[in-house]
DNA sequence: GTGTTTGTTAGAGC
DNA sequence: AGCTCTAACAAACA
């Protein structure tokens, strides 16, 4: 379950070693993945150069450049989903992982891999890189993600928090650790309504959802055992993963419920459903 | 076997 | 009509 901070610093990993390079030749192991085709990926990938490697919401956004100038501008779109996990392997002859599924060599010998044992994981290739990002939501750590905005969102519908903050098209990057994280910091329980928010309560949100997300992201992320190894964030998570504990705030014990169908760790006594102010 | 995870979709309900 | 919620689904693993 690779989140927003995790695929950050996957971007920030494998970015600067993907830039420059030429594809050279596309693999894919389990076909449903890649979108349109594997014969339609090569066409429009193969003899491209990656110019850039960027992350909006959970996607991993791979922007190429053929011979025929700015016209020419094919993206791979990554998708880690549950289980997907992406690396650059500098020699081609490198271990491969268990459930390698796409991979893309490039003219110098290095391969970028993408390993997903669920394979929900998706690949998408496409010179309209818009049609599959703009309807995701705002990017909660632009500057344009302002307390002001989160408020608008909140109070234009009538939704518990939870899932609310889930839907990647209100806020996109959000999943099921950093949404319990940003709850609890900010002292909110997962079933409130979110037009019933107070300006301070919206306050505290915004600034736990672009805490938490900062926090995990100059950590490296969570590990996720062999899905995401790597981050140290699980170290300061404070409520995701710890029923049973103690909430670090109030010495209440951190509880797991279950709203719309996600587990979900809350403290019950500093994120009560009412009485907060 | 059971539970867990993401995002999409279909259908029900208000 | 439009919004919200629920269930189902894809698949693997501990």
């Amino acid at each position: 379950m690779p989140e927003l901070p995790e695929v950050e610093t996957i971007v920030r990993a494998v970015g600067p070693s993907l830039r420059g390079k030429r594809i050279a030749r596309i693999e894919c192991r389990y076909l449903p993945m890649l979108r349109p085709g594997l014969s339609a990926a090569r066409r429009a990938l193969v003899g491209c150069v990656v110019v850039g490697c960027r992350r909006r919401g959970k996607f991993i956004v791979i922007e190429s450049r053929g011979r025929g100038g700015i016209a020419d501008s094919p993206y791979l779109l990554i998708h880690l989903r549950m289980s997907g996990r992406l690396h650059v392997a500098q020699d081609g002859r490198a271990v491969r992982g268990r459930h390698e599924r796409l991979v893309l060599r490039f003219d110098d010998g290095s391969e970028l891999r993408f390993d997903d044992a669920r394979k929900f994981g998706r690949a998408i290739v496409t010179i309209r890189p818009e049609e599959m990002l703009e309807t995701l939501g705002v990017e909660p750590l632009a500057e344009e993600f302002t307390s002001g905005r989160l408020a608008a969102l909140l109070h234009g519908r009538a939704r518990m928090l939870k899932p609310l903050l889930l839907d990647q098209h209100v806020i996109a990057g959000l999943g099921n650790i950093y949404t319990d994280e940003s709850l609890h910091r900010a002292g909110l329980n997962p079933r409130r309504r979110s037009d019933t928010l107070s300006p301070r309560e919206v306050g505290r949100l915004h600034r736990a959802i672009r805490t938490a997300l900062r926090e995990a992201i100059r950590f490296q992320g969570t590990t996720i055992d062999a899905v995401y190894p790597g981050g140290r964030m699980q170290e300061r998570l404070r409520a995701y993963g710890r029923a049973g504990s103690r909430c670090g705030r109030c010495r209440g014990v951190i509880r797991r419920i279950v709203v719309s169908q996600r587990g979900t760790f809350i403290c019950s006594r500093c994120q009560p459903l009412r009485g907060n102010a």
